[in-house]
DNA sequence: AACATAAGTATTGTTCAACAATTCGACAAG
DNA sequence: CTTGTCGAATTGTTGAACAATACTTATGTT
């Protein structure tokens, strides 16, 4: 009997992605995506009538959903006014970019074989992208590519913590009038950085990746300063 | 006129300190310190009904209390089988301390005196609860410390995810049957790292504080090992 | 006795309708 | 131009209802 459960003993790791499904969740996963590609603007109320009529769930599920992207940082929930698109103020991309580099700092000491296999992948799929000036993609080619640094420090909750951080900058990418030039010059230094981990130079690969955060924050900051 | 608003301005930071009280925060405030405390086991199940009864709200509130705490990791959310509270593995502890090593060794590499001040206020509570042998006290001034410590980073995201973090940890801490044991060696620790702070020897302190947590995260495997 | 199956119960998931509480804009009064 | 008041719109919360799922107990078969 337990040889038969050997053929099985596979599965138990999809296990999880099939039970979690509530209502709640899905609708979550929905206007988390829908934030995420811009659909809905920074600042803009959610309604609750529109939205669940939209959707066809009741405002109690809505609700439920809500609470969750609020806890996740991408919406803002204001007491009896509603729930509103999360607004990035500067001090917030200070923030988010001084997590960035406690976290990449510390996964970069981490490098593994393995891992770095990841990030090849994603700069690799960025590059492509940038060559066919499919400026979007390299934006997510991007995002996959810090995740995946990120995932050297080999802790689960780092990984969530990182993926809500891009999440939330996001918010600030879709802000910006061009996308392609504040991506264009990371597609070469997300190589660079890579091969200094691959060499095992991991002190020129510090110092690389903090001059990197340095320039993207104050890229993000320039072309930010604007409307807040 | 302008001039009448300068006197208001001074106001606007306390702003958000008026509006934040709806009935599910508050429920999942009471429920939160009731789990910290211990007075819900971890695995224990919380009964919608129950719990809604005890406390006077609606289930709709509840849920919503329920969905906070679950996305805090201190409540697990199993979908048509209700809120238990959170186990953690054995798994779980080795990730809460590569977190905590990744945040506190980059909180020693951004000392400053007004940070240490605060972290010198924890370690002597800790030593005059330590002297009166109260010991449940030494456990929460050794949170403040390590909050404190983790402050010395300067961002409110980091700050949040510690103390998530510790909160986590305070469900194991429940499972241990002798508090002092774990909590009285790092009593004179605390103290160690700070004069190293205090001094600026940053890197005598990061060797200080991985040796430390090494030992806390061994220390609490070796107590938590029996009943997983 | 062991095991699978089926019925029944308890609990959660979701919706709906209602009302209270709060915000916001408009308009009037000073 | 400020202040006060009214009313519409929206959120906050409740309670009840029903569906969907999990747990328990009883039942029947081998």
């Amino acid at each position: 009997m337990i040889s038969h459960m050997d053929d099985v003993a596979g599965l138990e790791h999809d296990r999880d992605r099939l039970g979690r499904s509530s209502t709640a969740e899905r609708v979550a996963d929905i206007l988390r995506e829908r934030i995420a590609q811009g659909f809905f603007s920074p600042g803009q109320r959610l309604s609750e009538e529109a939205i669940g009529a939209a959707l066809g769930v009741s405002r109690n599920t809505l609700r439920e959903a809500f609470r969750l992207l609020s806890h996740e940082r991408l919406l803002e929930h204001r007491l009896n006014r509603g729930v509103f698109v999360r607004v990035l103020s500067t001090d917030d991309v200070a923030d988010l970019y001084r997590v960035r580099r406690v976290i990449e700092v510390s996964a970069v000491r981490h490098a593994s074989a393995e891992g770095i296999a990841a990030m090849r992948e994603a700069v690799e799929d960025g590059e492509r992208a940038a060559r066919e000036n499919r400026w979007r993609e390299v934006g997510t080619a991007n995002i996959r590519y810090h995740q995946a640094l990120s995932r050297l420090n080999g802790s689960q909750r780092l990984d969530d913590l990182m993926r809500q951080l891009l999440a939330e900058l996001r918010l600030v990418f879709h802000v910006m009038r061009n996308p392609r030039s504040f991506h264009e010059p990371f597609v070469a230094r997300n190589r660079t950085l890579l091969e200094l981990l691959a060499a095992g130079e991991t002190e020129k690969a510090e110092r690389e990746l903090v001059s990197y955060l340095d320039d993207a924050e104050a890229l993000l900051m320039e072309a930010y300063r604007p409307q807040p």
